[in-house]
DNA sequence: TGCTTATTGCAACTCAGTTTGTATTTGCAA
DNA sequence: TTGCAAATACAAACTGAGTTGCAATAAGCA
């Protein structure tokens, strides 16, 4: 087992830092704010880079270690309650982001993912500003758009 | 272990009559042109939608059996030649299609990828006029696009 | 036809993710 | 503070996609 993404990791700090907009975050949502959602979903806040849910397990490792199964299910619930989203990736490893999920057709403002193909992490690009004219075959009626890029991130160019 | 793509299979009819152009199509790529790359690409060919290697086997699994390891590599080795590109689904699963691999930035003209919400499968659009005007974060250098839509297709609309 | 070697078939394996079941903990409200 | 439902921990078994190693086969060529 090895981490999918190797560098550039969460701070401690960062994470902590977190925990009170995590917390807000939830408290809407949630029937219970518990201590892994508020874990978890800092976790997440803190990251830069949308990270599998064994980033998230290694990351809370040493501070605050959670059960995988648990991992799983509150990722899974995050998505659910449309705080966090998930992407799939060319390793067949779902990736999770704070922040809304796929972007509906015709707005001007894409939510895009951006994969490094060298250090292999994959960015959460909001507000890229595009200007689709679709044409597409008569009959597809499309309601939702993922705009996925491959290249250099800022961090590897 | 269910299909994933249920509806709409491969008619034996359709796949037979691939079967010369797939030979033709391998006769410049391939030192060995062989039964099971033959009936693979066939049956690519004869598909409108992109088809995963359990579909593949599938489809082919009365006329011509073919090892599910075979299906594997002779799939890869398409996409490594340049005949097929495959697709990354929001199942971890691996699709498949005949035809040109991820376009390019900055062309206009976007291969494109439809998923139906409704019958699941999924469908190559070439030539998507699109106009892109990508306004990417600085430092982010982009090599490829994906271009994905979610919605109902034109026979479940 | 026989030779050579790429390719295939088979079996066993890895790995991400899911499921189930039970005991325990914990958030929240009465 | 107490009670309770919801959530978590833990263990274990399972699924399904994709991989690897090796022996057997068959495509192309002389």
């Amino acid at each position: 087992m090895k981490s999918t993404t190797p560098s550039r990791k969460t701070s401690r700090a960062a994470y902590l830092a977190h925990i009170p907009a995590a917390e807000a975050a939830l408290r809407g949502k949630a029937d219970r704010v518990t201590q892994p959602r508020v874990a978890i979903l800092a976790c997440l806040m803190s990251m830069d880079h949308a990270a599998s849910h064994f980033d998230v397990a290694q990351a809370l490792a040493t501070h605050h270690p959670i059960d995988r199964v648990t991992v799983y299910r509150v990722l899974e619930w995050l998505v659910e309650k449309g705080i966090a989203h998930r992407i799939a990736g060319d390793d067949r490893v779902w990736r999770f982001m704070v922040g809304a999920p796929r972007a509906p057709v015709a707005t001007h403002h894409q939510h895009a993912h951006f994969t490094c193909t060298d250090c292999g992490q994959t960015f959460c690009l909001d507000d890229v500003p595009t200007k689709f004219d679709f044409k597409l075959p008569s009959g597809f009626k499309p309601a939702e758009v993922d705009l996925k890029f491959r290249g250099r991130c800022s961090h590897c160019a």
